[in-house]
DNA sequence: CTCAAAGTGAGAATGATTGTCAAAACCGTT
DNA sequence: AACGGTTTTGACAATCATTCTCACTTTGAG
């Protein structure tokens, strides 16, 4: 992990992670859930290693497109990070507690593709997500 | 007093709709691809019928959950709307020239359902959108 | 007509995200 | 170690979509 993979098709700019791109990267590392820049800003405030918020969202940006996290937007359209594994996968996040499973479906994959394609379109990417609640929450919520 | 009236009012409590929600809903109509609420209020003033942006907004989010528009948000986090066919469906949209094509895929609910259930979860919904280049864009791209 | 509930809208407030830019951290070189 | 050039940082200002306020207008039943 951390392997920087850069192909962020700008010069060999392979520099050592500073500080607080290390903070940023292994506080995601920690948490499970999808967290929001304002959250890992305040998280790591309240830890004493502050970290600037301006870098807090470069920081995130740069490790969205190195593809180290996924991001996605909440309902009031907030984004979101998570450390994830590297390979094309989506998500079933619980609405209460927020628990994530990564999830994949080679069929789903496929399907968009051809859909796409058989229209004409070219480029094709998706996004997909699941909500629902989760066991535990279901148990709680009474 | 005023205590309850309509909850989740629907049908019975139904109003005769506004002059302004009959302009976004109409606007809407006419239009093919997904648009922003400051779009909506722009062209609504230049149209002549002006209609306040909160109006525009509130309009927007009761038409959504009443189930007669879509939304999505763009890469950017801007909300998006656009009135749909009111069953379950997904959207295959230009990245370049917004065109919007209603897609479907039984296979792909069933797919989402049963991962939710699997993994213990209740309540499930989901987001799927596909992005692409459509043909004429690609010709015109050169 | 009369009145209260529902809807409207101009403008203020909110809040996440981005832009600014001088100071600080890096790095290879002398 | 000190020296330039480049990159990164961060406090703060600026954006900008969306929401909130609240006085005013419209609607509709009695
Ligand atoms: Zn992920
Ligand atoms: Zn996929
Ligand atoms: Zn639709
Ligand atoms: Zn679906």
């Amino acid at each position: 992990m951390t392997s920087s993979t850069n192909t962020s098709g700008s010069a060999a700019t392979s520099r050592k992670p500073t500080r607080q791109q290390v903070a940023v990267a292994e506080l995601l590392e920690r948490s499970d859930d999808f967290t929001s820049a304002q959250t890992v800003h305040a998280r790591l405030r309240d830890a004493g290693a502050g970290v600037g918020l301006a870098t807090v969202y470069r920081t995130l940006q740069s490790m969205v497109e190195a593809g180290t996290v996924d991001v996605l937007r909440t309902d009031d359209g907030e984004a979101v990070y998570r450390a994830c594994s590297t390979h094309h996968h989506h998500h079933l996040v619980c609405r209460a507690c927020g628990r994530t499973v990564e999830v994949e479906g080679p069929a789903v994959e496929k399907w968009a593709d051809k859909i796409a394609s058989d229209h004409g379109f070219s480029g094709v990417t998706h996004t997909l997500e699941i909500f629902g609640t989760c066991a535990d929450c279901t148990a709680t919520a009474d």
